[in-house]
DNA sequence: CCTATATAGTTGATATATCAATTAATTAAA
DNA sequence: TTTAATTAATTGATATATCAACTATATAGG
């Protein structure tokens, strides 16, 4: 084979790598707060949250997540009583809220979920910042 | 709550993007050349290739998996016949060896990989690509 | 209207992630 | 040297990702 880059050489798998420490640092804090959820979980509550009577799909879309994945993980948030399903105008859809307890759960979570944000990028200047939004926008544009 | 960021506007939001869509654009080039493999099957297939004789705990730090992970993607390696486990000197360890078939896999994947990892990057300067590079590696610092 | 087609959501199958418990082999300590 | 502690890998349980098949509802066209 002609000789190909070492993996460790690729920006794919820094961004991989990337990812997955930002996802087992936040799962920790969450653990470690006492809060009870994946942080998959946490990013459909949060879209619930920013949203007004979302649906599944625009769930799906809005997370780059399938709508079987969607449907699995409101199946657990609705065993912990955090989310209700109300139904559309249109009878095929769920138009999604928070219950109560949901957003009481929402303002406990905040405070971790602010810290968690912020550690990340405490060593980049708002230059910088922008900087890598910009650059990974324009991968996300290529791939597409 | 006190108000919080809109999702698409945390960082970790864009990142979780930029690493779907690349994983999604690298299946579906695999799919469409009759690769049969996934993208987790790739990794580790590379990092075989990229090693000599590495061991399943070696592996799945350099690929930021679980070693329970790690044995299931190999059965399915080992299946495709791809790999292979050879005893080493302790006798608890296995290490890791493509076979010929996977290293004729491994060349015939090569021009598609190279085309992926290409196509990413094409409208990012080297300037920039090392600037993200140093961003991302300043993030894993923060949180590791 | 009535039928064909499209859409929202669910379910099943398989792959992967994570955690905990287990097995087999090794090393350290008494 | 026998026992205790450690380590590599596997296995089981649960969560998530992806694809395909399915159900229920909605809409378009005849």
């Amino acid at each position: 084979m002609t000789t190909d880059q070492k993996l460790e050489d690729v920006l794919y798998y820094l961004l991989e790598k990337t990812n997955k420490v930002i996802r087992r640092y936040s799962q920790v804090r969450f653990n470690e707060a006492g809060i009870n959820i994946t942080v998959d979980q946490w990013l459909v509550l949060k879209k619930i949250n920013d949203s007004d009577r979302i649906t599944q799909i625009e769930l799906a879309n809005a997370l780059f997540k399938d709508r079987a994945s969607i449907t699995r993980i409101l199946d657990l948030l609705l065993e912990k009583k955090l989310i209700r399903k109300e139904p559309g105008v249109d009878k095929r859809v769920h138009e999604l809220v928070l219950t109560p307890a949901g957003q009481k759960f929402m303002e406990q979570a905040f405070g971790v979920v602010k810290k968690v944000r912020k550690k990340g990028i405490e060593t980049l200047q708002d230059k910088e910042q922008e900087q890598l939004r910009m650059s990974l926008q324009k991968i996300i544009r290529n791939l597409e």
